[in-house]
DNA sequence: GATGAATGAGATTTCATTCAT
DNA sequence: GATGAATGAAATCTCATTCAT
């Protein structure tokens, strides 16, 4: 079964821009290859879920061989790795603009988890496979483990920057105020994945209200705002 | 292969205590057996994990025939069922005791949480399979909704109660508040047995910290502390 | 689930009618749940089949317990054997109306092969279920034979006085007629149990017609009536 | 368990006779293991009945792994396709035979009975498996109806034969007639599968006897043999 | 590099039957 | 005699993964 390949709602999956000068078209074939499989299975996860999708079916879809598969992923949940890194990569994004463009870290936030939230926040299935794949396969734990720690430094370094900015509060460490804001993310995407009643579009501004109320600088120690405070 | 049966960590699983009276040798045997049952599943997911869990480890365990299981529960996933209903009754009693003993919503918070993480939080693998079950089993998935919305309804009233004495904000609704709570909650069971280096106990409080801080009413509003306030 | 017993198609199926005399009120309650299993099961053989019918479902249909079954039935297949009986006595009547009535054997054949398709006509599930189970299991085959046995000898005994008025051919023998008969008549179920688009009320005269054509005297014989001519 | 391979007894079953030219090794292994499978399998029915013989029972006795079965069929009960459809074939050939041999219907006939009865006839294990597989399973009998379908078809057009060649009765249509012998064939090999003490080997022609004195033309209407007569 | 046939481990779940009460 | 909890045998079929071509 052929499916038309139009639509990809996705595109930043695959690292491998074909990086200037010469790429043979052998490694162009490939990388394609490997794109295709990508996005099959993305689909598939997202219409069935995880379990009910095998190799088989995904390597139908992209139209290659079921032996092919294995020549670009050890197993279908290591798919679902490279979205992991798609969505750090938008975290230390949202970094990159905090840092450059002075924009105020409430804001910061709130586009984060709306940029997070895009592409898993259609599908309950889709998230519920993301979520699953690293409770149950070690690699992808792995993986998953050193992605969020990833994602955690760089919400850190945000909170850093908000409190030299005076927009965060001082008295706990980054890591902590890091923390709390991932936790938060991911038990919001574990929520929705299993009651998908909850719906996400309004409460996501209402939860980064709550959520920046807890790590900003309260009234109190508002007065005065440069001192570094220690933390660990 | 049986194993001893003396440890029993987790006692409050079943609800069926003896009620006053008598009650048939039969219905009690059956309670221990499905009590037995109960157990053995734990303790078994709690060391290899669900998926590495067969139906009939358990029954060995249990020192039941395999086919004796099926008359308790449909699946093993639905023995995560029991253990779900088990957390929320930890929620529904922080709210009684909040009610009753005039505790400050604060420290209510932090009991809970640390009574909520007691049981699960000792082994990653224990709480891998509570989170994989409903996200792979419609049933569970379907119980764990009505838990999580009971759980939910119970940490609205505490934020209500919290809103009458001046504690809590008065510029959200209940149900927003209670959502966030849970979210955050969920979130740190979730990264916690995805990486278990987080430890958990320090965290614990540093958490509710964060979190009540941005539930609590703000040093703003904070002056006229009685006005009930319209909201949904 | 306790369904009403109002509707019984088929009554004749439990020999035991209450002879007279004294009959304790524990033999009356004792027939009475033999037929109440009785009828339960063949309703739901014909709703389901055989393979899809469980003891369980027939002893809550009889709103019995599980266990009483066994106190009457060896095997829930033994139900059919009673019906094979049914049956079998049909040709028994034939024979005796035959016998009496002067009734010539074309006409009695017709009869008979309409009586016989009476009950389990109605339902393609319910034949495949009196065929499968002799097939299927020991018992119930041995019990089939002593049936196909008894229906063979009084369909030749029908023989025989068909012979004996000139109605049937003579140079065959008895057994062998009847034989053909019965093979017929089964592979007409059988037929008819596994396409039931195959309609079966016009066909049964049309097939009583070849079946008669094929075994009464042919007009060549027809002059000399009386000759017994030898067989075996 | 690895059986030696000797004994063939049913050659005909499998269709993929090499044609002509090339077949790829691949090809040809894959047909070769196809075979294997569908002679180990119905040895094994013939000794122990379908029931009685397991998957692995037939991969083990075909010297292939376990899962290799379900890429060539998807039930042991579809092996039994595969004979039905064996049968017809025959019933096609006597009809081919018959055709441009000129040979008499009633030879045909004798011809036909002997041949079909030939493989199922050494053994009512296997005659068993044969009908219990349709009347247990959906896809089977749906196969097999297709199959009785064209071998009534084929019948009948065995029947005009005879009625132009005024040979067979002109006065029912010829797919009555087709069905009349059909459910005769059928409940023989029924009958004695029930009861393997009724032989089968003379039986088969005085059956046919039969059978055709029922659909002969009567001497009645022998003198005028041409008219076609009208019917549907 | 691509392919797809072969592989076999694996666990679920049903259900007839037993038997203690 | 009625009950229903306990039992465990049994066989399916899927599917990730390997590897010869």
């Amino acid at each position: 079964m052929v499916m038309s390949q139009k639509k990809r709602p996705l595109q930043a999956f695959s690292e491998e821009m074909p990086r200037k000068g010469t790429v043979g078209r052998r490694e162009r074939r490939q990388a394609e290859t490997r794109d295709r499989l990508m996005h099959a299975a993305l689909r598939l996860f997202a219409q069935r879920g995880l379990a009910d999708t095998s190799v088989e079916d995904i390597t139908e879809a992209a139209d290659v061989g079921k032996g092919t598969f294995f020549n670009y992923f050890p197993s279908k949940e290591h798919l679902l790795i490279a979205f992991g890194q798609y969505q750090v990569r938008k975290v230390e994004a949202a970094l990159a603009e905090a840092r450059e463009a002075k924009i105020p870290i409430h804001q910061v936030l709130r586009r984060l988890v709306h940029s997070v939230s895009r592409d898993p926040g259609r599908t309950p299935l889709l998230i519920r496979s993301i979520m699953v794949a690293p409770l149950t396969n070690d690699a992808v734990r792995e993986s998953m483990i050193v992605n969020m720690a990833r994602g955690r430094k760089a919400l850190a370094e945000l909170m850093t920057i908000g409190q030299q900015r005076g927009e965060i509060r001082n008295d706990l460490s980054p890591r902590h105020l890091a923390r709390a804001v991932q936790q938060g993310m991911f038990g919001g995407f574990l929520l929705w994945s299993l009651d998908p009643a909850l719906e996400i579009s309004g409460w996501l501004d209402t939860w980064v209200e709550i959520v920046f109320a807890g790590i900003k600088t309260s009234e109190a120690e508002k007065t005065p705002p440069s001192r570094p405070a220690v933390r660990r």
